[in-house]
DNA sequence: GCCAACGTTGGC
DNA sequence: GCCAACGTTGGC
């Protein structure tokens, strides 16, 4: 079991989207180093859920509920989609602010690469942030 | 194959 | 709205 962060503008697709629709393929990732993360995912893997831009927190926690297949949006064929389905919401979303002031999670890779948009979470690092949210 | 120019993302 | 970081494109 591995754990992830994926990013998303919650005016484009909120967590709150994605509880609604109780599974969504994750697509449009035009990145080669999270394109790799994508098709590294496996089915039942562990995803925080941040919201860029507009509130700037881990808000959910997600699950991967379909592996890897060709990103149908991508006419290129070169790149690949996931599905994810929600878990629950945090009890407390963690702002970025807190994020960057724990030292744990100085090594992150959403914090030393802000523009990752998939990238993946320590066992360690994912522990943290639960606490960071109130519930470890 | 190098590198300058340009576009995009996302924090501030 | 600005700008830093970084990826991509295209001329040479």
């Amino acid at each position: 079991m591995a754990y992830w962060l994926v990013k998303s503008e919650p005016t484009t697709y909120a967590y709150a989207d994605l509880e609604r629709d109780g599974r969504t393929v994750w697509d449009g990732v035009r990145n080669n180093a999270a394109a790799l993360h994508l098709k590294a995912m496996k089915t039942g893997d562990e995803v925080l859920y941040y919201h860029s831009q507009e509130g700037k927190a881990v808000v959910g926690v997600a699950k991967v509920a379909k592996e890897a297949f060709p990103d149908a949006s991508d006419p290129s064929g070169r790149f690949v989609a996931v599905e994810l389905a929600p878990v629950r919401p945090l009890k407390r979303p963690v702002i970025l602010a807190e994020m960057k002031a724990e030292p744990k999670l100085a090594a992150m890779e959403m914090i030393r690469q802000s523009r990752l948009s998939v990238s993946p979470v320590r066992p360690e690092e994912w522990r943290t942030i639960l606490k960071l949210a109130g519930e470890a």
